[in-house]
Formats: structure tokens, sequence, C-alpha cells
DNA sequence: AGAATGACAGGAA
DNA sequence: GTTCCTGCCATTC
């Protein structure tokens, strides 16, 4: 048991569970910063572990494409393959992507956000 | 141990 | 509205 513990990403592996079902719980149609499901995590100042467990992430049906920087800004590569991935899955949810960019309001962390979820 | 590396963040210029 | 720079955390060399 020990040793499986060691040998997760994290170190720990609730940590890295709590950080998959925040991601999973991104509405369709909207979207969330790395630093946003960090700190719904209890994880503030924690962004780029998020963006780690993205990456090493394997599952198909988690929504990744919901995940930006605070900015609003796709995280990858301008132009690259995901990138291009990235943009395509937010337009097809309804999300207004351009030049790689949403619009990022300061709801993210509001409980408006759930209740006045925009389209 | 020290330096480099990231799907990051926030503020300055 | 930009771009640039510094701070962060965790991992890897």
């Amino acid at each position: 048991m020990l040793t499986r513990i060691m040998a997760t990403p994290e170190g720990n592996e609730s940590t890295h569970q709590r950080i998959l079902d925040a991601i999973r719980a991104v509405p369709r149609g909207e979207v969330a910063s790395y630093g946003g499901i960090a700190r719904r995590c209890g994880l503030a100042g924690r962004a780029r572990l998020v963006a780690r467990v993205l990456r090493e992430n394997d599952d198909a049906d988690l929504p990744w494409h919901r995940i930006l920087r605070s900015d609003g800004r796709i995280a990858f590569p301008v132009g690259s393959r995901p990138w291009r991935e990235q943009a395509r899955r937010l337009r097809d949810e309804g999300v207004a992507v351009r030049n790689g960019r949403v619009r990022m309001g300061a709801e993210e962390d509001t409980l408006d956000a759930a209740v006045w979820a925009p389209r």
C-alpha cells in the first residue's frame, strides 16, 4: 500500500482524484481555469498540479477542454493540434472562442455561476 | 544539491 | 488591449 501511494504522481491519491472530480464538475458550455480548479479542491497556488493531472490523464470522458488559463487562453501552443482540438470542442458546446481565447468573467467562483449558468 | 521544465498566475510596463 | 517578468509548485536531470 505504501508503495502504491508513493508511486502516484502527487504522492497523494485522493488529491489527484479530487482534482479529476472538480474538472468533471464543470458543466457543459462553461469553462474554468487551472488555478480555479485547484482552489476548489483546497489547493490554492497549485494550478500547475492541475495541469500535470490533465497531462497524465487518459480518460477520454474527462472534459479537459473546459480548462483554460486564468486569462482565458488555451494553454497549448497556438496553432498546435491539441490547441485546435480544444477550440473546436469548446465551440461545439457553444462557447465563443476567438483567437484561441475565451472570455472569462469573474464569476468563476461565485454561486452566480451555477445559478445564472450562462448558456 | 542545483538547474531546467511545465496544459500556470498576477501584476508591472 | 498587449508583452514581459517574477513567483510558484512539483518533477526530472
